[in-house]
DNA sequence: CGGCTTTTTTGATCTGCATCAAGAAGTGGC
DNA sequence: GCCACTTCTTGATGCAGATCAAAAAAGCCG
C-alpha cells in the first residue's frame, strides 16, 4: 500500500497524458503530484469548488455525480482504476469542478497540479495531442450518451450497457459482473432503482438472462442484441 | 456574396481556432480551404461519413442531428454564423462525422482541410491551446445538457432556454425571437412539438409570457426564473 | 387573391416510468 | 448467530409526456 507514495513517478508514467514526457518533465510533475488515500464515502471534491488539480484513479472506485436544484443526484460516471478524470477542467474559464467526486470504496488517487501541467503542455506538443485525443474521445462519449437519453428508452439503455460489458462480442452467452451496486448503475443509466429491477425481471422472464446478485448471466446475447426497445 | 470566395483568408482570420496563426500558416491553410454554398435542405455531411474537413459557418443556419435506429431524429445543435463545428472529430480514432449536418436555409460554410490543420496544430502551441479550450467548453456544455435531460422536466428545459436567450439579465421583461421553427427547437430540447406548444400555452395562461409567432414576449422574467418545474 | 404546403395548435387517449409504501434479501459488526 | 442496516424487489397508483388524429393558422407562389 504505502509503497505507492514512493512511486509517484511510476504512477505518472502509467497515466496516458504523461507518457510522452521527458524524464525532466516527469520529475517536475512528480514533485507537484500527490497520492491521496480516501476512505469509503469520502468526498474528493465537490461541484463548483475551485479545481487546482486533476486526477487519475490508481485503485478503488470514484463516483462522479451532479446535483439538481431540488437535490436529486445523477451519477455521470463511475471511474475505474487507470482512468483520468477532471482533466478537461484545465481549460475552462471558471476553473471549478463541474461534478462531485466521492469514493465508493477505499481509493488511491494520483493528484496532479494543474498549473504545472499547463506548463508541461506548453512544452510538449505530444502531450497536447494526447490531451486533445482524450477530450475528443470524451466528447464522442457524451454525444452517444445524449442519444441514449433522448432517443432510447430505459430497457434499451440497460441492455446496451450490459452488451457493452461483454468483451467477446461473438459469444452466444456471457456473464456480466456489475461493478457497482444496482442503485448506482441505475442512476448512471438514468433509471430509478425500482424500474431497473423490474426491467431485469422482465428480461429474465423472457429467458434472455438470469440474475444472481451482481452477476448477470446473459443466456442469449444475440437475442438481447436484437432486442432494442420493444 | 461571391466576394467571400475571394476572401478565404479573411474568413479564416475570424475563426477563433486560426486567430493565432502566422501569416505563412494562414496562407497555407487558406490554400486548403474552401467556401461552400448550400441551398436550403442541402446536406453538408452525414453521420459516419469519413471526415476530411471541419467547418465554420459564415452565414445561414446548420442543423446538427442524430438518427436513432428506428429513424427518429434528434437535433443536437443549431449552428449559428460564426460558430465552428465538427472540429473535435480531428482526434477521433475513427475519423467520421458523429452527426448529420443539414442547411436550414441557404448557407456559406468555410471548410478547412483536416490534415493541414493537424500539421498547423503541430507547429502552433497557441492554436493547440485554443482548440483545447474549445473542446473543454463543449464538454462543459454537454455535461449541462445531460443534466437538463436527466434531472429536469420539459417545462424547465423550455424556460431555461428562453432565459438563456435574454441578454439583459436584470430586465423585468424581454422579447425573445426564436431562431428556428418551433419544431426544430422542440427537438433540440428533446420535447415533442405538441408538448412544446402546450407548455407555451400553459406558461402564457399563467401570465408569464405571450406568444406571437416566433416572438415570445416574456412579461415576468423574474417569475419565469423562479419557476423551474412546479 | 386562392390554392398549396408547412407549421402550429388542440383534443382524446395511452403508456412508460416515477412515486409511495412495504416486504425480502443481503451484508456487516460484535 | 442475531440484530441493525443497507440494498433490492414487488405491488398499487399517479402523472408527464408520447402518440394519434385532425383542425387551424401561417407561409409561399404563380
Amino acid at each position: 500500500m504505502t509503497n505507492l507514495r514512493d512511486d509517484i513517478e511510476g504512477e505518472l508514467r502509467k497515466h496516458i497524458l504523461f507518457s510522452a514526457l521527458t524524464p525532466e518533465q516527469l520529475v517536475l510533475t512528480a514533485r507537484y503530484s500527490r497520492i491521496l488515500r480516501l476512505g469509503e464515502g469520502e468526498i474528493l471534491f465537490q461541484q463548483d469548488q475551485p479545481a487546482e488539480r486533476f486526477f487519475r484513479l490508481c485503485s478503488g472506485q470514484i463516483k462522479l455525480s451532479r446535483l439538481s436544484m431540488e437535490g436529486t443526484e445523477h451519477v455521470i460516471e463511475v471511474v475505474q482504476p487507470g482512468q483520468p478524470f477532471a482533466e478537461a477542467v484545465l481549460f475552462m474559464k471558471k476553473r471549478v469542478f463541474p461534478v462531485n467526486a466521492e469514493a465508493l470504496m477505499p481509493c488511491e488517487v494520483l493528484a496532479v497540479d494543474s498549473a504545472i501541467f499547463l506548463q508541461i503542455l506548453y512544452e510538449s506538443r505530444e502531450t497536447c495531442f494526447r490531451l486533445m485525443a482524450d477530450m475528443s474521445y470524451r466528447l464522442h462519449i457524451f454525444v452517444n450518451e445524449i442519444d441514449n437519453l433522448t432517443l432510447q428508452n430505459a430497457t434499451f439503455r440497460l441492455v446496451h450497457h450490459l452488451l457493452q460489458q461483454i468483451d467477446d462480442c461473438k459469444a452466444k452467452t456471457a456473464d456480466v459482473k456489475l461493478v457497482t451496486s444496482k442503485q448506482i448503475l441505475a442512476s448512471r443509466l438514468s433509471i430509478k432503482p425500482e424500474t431497473f429491477s423490474r426491467i431485469l425481471k422482465s428480461l429474465s422472464k423472457k429467458g434472455l438472462l438470469t440474475v444472481n446478485g451482481r452477476i448477470i448471466h446473459i443466456r442469449d446475447v444475440q437475442g438481447l442484441r436484437c432486442f432494442g426497445s420493444y
